[in-house]
RNA sequence: GCCCCCUUGGCGAAAUUGGUAUACGCAGCAGACUUAAAAUCUGUAGGUCGAAAGACCGUGCCGGUUCAAGUCCGGCAGGGGGCACCA
């Protein structure tokens, strides 16, 4: 039996459906209440098609610690559903003919299969796709009582207008300011939408991470930032030359108003109102502006783009300064969305002013002086000063450092009057803008309001609820589909019934995915969700997935749970209270001599050890070794994961994505790990199967406390390294105890049943990452159930007590030696113990030492 | 442009969060078993010098704090990610 190899097709089958059959994942939706629940969710897959390692990866990360938790006594939620509406299935209906509805079903098909034979502990009983109608209907309910809540509103946004194929496009679908499909140059046009105000949130979503101390600190970081928020001043400037206009002032936004006195220009978005209105009568602002539209809609754009600015011959006055006029640009690295859409600039302290100065030979008034010598400015080149020091050349402000100045420019704004009012005011802005969830694309949920000429914007009845997609409909015409239905489109007004038009844009995907997490507390409810499950089992105690949702997924979903909350839907403000974002799974890519790029499985790699090559397997050619980068179809560097799970099993690639690198970071698919993480499923299958076939033999008492000892420290660090996720550290803990055990199966002098428990505790921990394997194990070696569901084993402490302890001992911070002491000797013992140490006494040489550090349990540092 | 992260042997990495750097695995090398191969097992392994004992160097680079730095601080380099309509 034990020459037998394991047979990993066979066994992980039997086991799915047994685990199946037994429904043992499957969870009750209000457990009783003196069970502690923990709630697992991974994020929810796109059906795409196929799975790809990523998915395998995260699932796996998501199932090890599902199991554990239940292993230890938890009631686990560990759900999964299907993030199912978007684009590509839009995309695939205009290639290939289909129907998104049809080909996003049968892709969660193919998809949901290749998931079970992954071996996963997931409860499918409550499973749904965000594209089902029972699903979106509640949401179109919530987004109701959002609007009843104030949480909704239209205003006018810009969008990628494509004008040959008709239809808005997402930024990724602009390549150089063309259309990725037409190729035509993309326009910038203004639609009206709607928007959640998350920015209400500011305040509550920033302060609010403090307390995610489960969250990777990283990720509440770039939520801090992107929230950012600023403290500064809101400053009016009045316009000295205004014939142009019949504005008489300007506003801007600034976090420096300590730098006033250096002030040198001012710069407006090309959105801004003053720009707008200037360029009626101007053509060749008209025409500068046009070329600032071009740049595109993205930040990342428009910082990158040249700096240019316009004259518009507009001057207004220095607030300080009788008499100094400031010259009015349109730029177009002036952002519209932030502040006032206005700025001043102050060249000698910022670098962006600065380039824009030095182009447009504009004033550089340095207005800082470094504390050693406060009359002198410091010199300004081609390098703003951002760095600290004392105002000069700045009136009232001299001398004062820059939270002083900038408290003492506020207070004097305050006091001057423009108009009857103060010139300026503190005040704090968010970088954090309102969120934009119109899409002018058919396979998404279709926002429930009617346009009617009479009654304006209504809500629809609930009762009318869902507003479903029609099916009768084609990819074949440019521009949205729902546009052009007009049996659909064309409806009574819910209000006074006459003939009006629905809504035909749907909603932004992040919609779907920012409450889902709740729907899975009770995903049959009538109504969003069953407000005691959600408490019951939110926040959501484990969520993992991908760092690239750090910011928009996270914060759209504690928006949505803070506006479920006003709206009744549940109690709970911070949906997740564990995060854990894992990295991606990258290969090495391949190319052929034409330049080709090559699949894995299309070359042999040749290594000799010294040297690497590879060589395409029908030619012979040589094959370029490339970069190793994320998995992808158009790099061809992905391996299916249905190849692996045939040729090796579920384990084996479970155990691999675990065992390599640490879950944050990206892990390096390679043909050598994965046989690798085979050649150790089969070494459990010998190890198990010698153990079974062992006879019952009496061992020696040191032998078996060592083992027993071994087992516990093992069980010990696992238990410490699951619940962080640090697998492969588990792992490595894991290979240990494994390499112990069979020696000792080989010596005579450990008992059957010592060994036979170690054994068991062994599988019990390799349980949670193999399953499959664990399960066989488990019963060849006689054991009754089912390993996954078997309580976790217990830790004696006993087993961890050691009675002496080896430190090391460094002379001037280097190691020299070691000294081992029994466990409970006081530090003044371990120091007499250490100084009369025959290496220590020849160093010292006769001296005395000048200080002994003894660190206890740690190390000993004599100082000579 | 702005923001964030990462960098430890040939490779993936570990280091109890300031306390023995390189655990564990992969690849390699040597050996055992085998007619042979595969599979398996045993040993070996940071660099330099040395027969050895051992000494010195060593966590991207430069500097600092400390009895002690992979870990903390300042500066630099290289690689990667995000930037609001991809999911």
């Amino acid at each position: 039996m034990a020459s037998e190899r394991y047979n990993a097709r066979s066994v992980e089958q039997k086991w799915q459906q047994r685990w199946d059959e037994d429904n043992i994942f499957q969870t009750s939706t209000l457990p009783d209440s003196d069970k502690e629940t923990y709630y697992v969710l991974e994020m929810f897959p796109y059906p795409s098609g196929r799975i790809h390692m990523g998915h395998v990866r995260n699932y796996a990360m998501g199932d090890v610690i599902a199991r554990y938790k239940r292993a230890k006594g938890f009631e686990v939620l560990h759900p999964m559903g299907w993030d199912a509406f978007g684009m590509p299935a839009e995309n695939a209906a205009m290639q290939n003919k289909t129907h998104p509805k049809g080909w996003t079903y049968h892709n969660i098909a193919s998809m949901r299969t290749q998931l079970k034979s992954m071996g996963l502990s997931l409860d499918w009983s409550r499973e749904f796709a965000t594209c089902d109608p029972d699903y979106y209907a509640q949401q179109q309910k919530l987004f109701l009582d959002f609007l009843a809540a104030d949480l909704v509103y239209r205003k006018n946004a810009k969008v990628n207008w494509d004008p040959v194929d008709m239809t808005v496009l997402a930024n990724e679908q602009v390549i150089d300011g063309r259309g990725w499909r037409s190729g035509a140059e993309v326009e910038q046009r203004e639609l009206t939408q709607w928007f959640f105000k998350i920015s209400d949130f500011s305040e509550d979503l920033l302060d609010s991470l403090d307390g995610l101390d489960q969250w990777p600190a990283k990720v509440k970081l770039m939520q801090a930032n992107w929230i950012g928020k600023s403290t500064g001043a809101r400053v009016r400037f009045a316009l000295t030359e205004n014939s142009k206009t019949s504005a008489s002032e300007i506003e801007v936004f600034t976090t420096r108003p300590d730098t006033m006195y250096g002030a040198g220009f001012m710069a407006l978005a090309a959105e801004h109102p003053l720009s707008l209105e200037l360029a009626q009568t101007d053509s060749e602002l008209s025409a500068f502006m046009d070329e600032c539209r071009k740049i595109g809609t993205s930040v990342a754009a428009i910082e990158t783009a040249e700096k240019m600015g316009f004259n518009t011959g507009l001057t207004v006055a220095h607030p300080f300064i009788e008499g100094r006029v400031l010259p009015v640009y349109v730029a177009n690295f002036v952002l519209m969305g932030y502040g006032t859409g206005a700025i001043f600039g102050c060249a000698a302290h910022d670098q962006r002013d600065l380039d824009f100065a030095r182009k447009y030979d504009l004033d550089v008034i340095p207005v800082i002086a470094d504390a050693s010598s406060p009359d002198q400015a410091i010199e300004v080149g081609d390098t703003a000063y951002l760095g600290d020091g004392v105002m000069v050349n700045s009136g009232f402000l001299d001398g004062l450092a820059k939270d002083d100045a900038i408290e003492a420019a506020i207070n004097k704004l305050q006091e001057q009057s423009l108009d009857n009012s103060p010139q300026g005011v503190g005040e704090i802005n968010y970088k954090l803008r309102d969120w934009g969830v119109s899409r002018q694309r058919y396979w998404g949920c279709p926002i429930p309001v009617v346009h009617c000429d009479d009654c304006g914007v209504v809500p629809e009845k609930e009762e009318n609820l869902p507003i479903a997609l029609p099916e009768d409909v084609t990819f074949d015409t440019p521009g949205n589909p729902l546009d052009r239905h007009p049996t659909w489109r064309d409806v009574p007004c819910p209000s006074c019934g006459k003939p009006a038009k629905r809504e035909t844009d749907t909603m932004d995907t992040f919609v779907d995915s920012s409450w889902y997490f709740a729907r899975f507390t009770d995903p049959k409810s009538s109504t969003p969700t069953n407000v005691s499950a959600a408490n019951r089992w939110l926040p959501v105690d484990q969520y993992i997935g991908g760092i690239e949702h750090a910011i928009l997924h996270l914060l759209y979903s504690r928006f949505f749970a803070r506006a479920m909350s006003i709206t009744g839907h549940m109690d709970i403000q911070e949906p997740f209270k564990g995060l854990f974002t894992q990295g991606m799974v990258v290969h090495e890519t391949y190319k052929s001599k034409e330049g080709d790029w090559l699949q894995p499985s299309e070359i042999d790699i040749i290594d000799d050890g010294s040297n690497r090559s590879a060589r395409h397997s029908a030619t012979g050619d040589p094959v370029v070794i490339g970069g190793i980068e994320k998995m992808s179809k158009s790099k061809r560097n992905t391996v299916d994961p249905d190849d692996i799970i045939s040729s090796f099993g579920a384990d084996t690639a479970r155990w691999f994505v675990l065992s390599d690198s640490p879950p944050d970071r990206d892990v390096i698919w390679t043909e050598a790990g994965v046989e690798g993480a085979h050649r150790f499923v089969q070494r459990i299958w010998r190890l198990v199967n010698s153990v079974a076939s062992r006879d019952n033999q009496s061992g020696n008492d040191d032998a078996d406390l060592k083992l027993r000892k071994a087992a516990h420290k093992t069980l010990a660090r696992v238990d410490e390294m699951i619940p962080g996720l640090r697998y492969n550290s588990a792992v490595a803990q894991i290979y240990t105890l494994v390499s112990e055990l069979e020696q000792s199966a080989k010596s005579q002098s450990v008992s059957t049943k010592v060994l036979t428990d170690a054994m068991g505790m062994t599988i019990q921990m390799i349980a949670p990452m193999m399953p499959h394997l664990a399960e066989e194990c488990w019963t060849v070696i006689g054991r009754a159930g089912m390993v996954s569901a078997t309580a976790w084993p217990e830790l004696d402490p006993e087993m961890l007590v050691e009675s002496a302890i080896t430190l090391p001992v460094q002379i001037n911070g280097k190691k020299r030696g070691e000294i081992s002491v029994p466990v409970d000797l006081d530090k003044q013992g371990v120091e007499e113990a250490v100084l009369s140490e025959h290496f220590v006494q020849s160093a010292l040489s006769g001296k005395e030492p000048r200080k002994v550090v003894v660190v206890p349990g740690r190390i000993v540092n004599v100082v000579i």
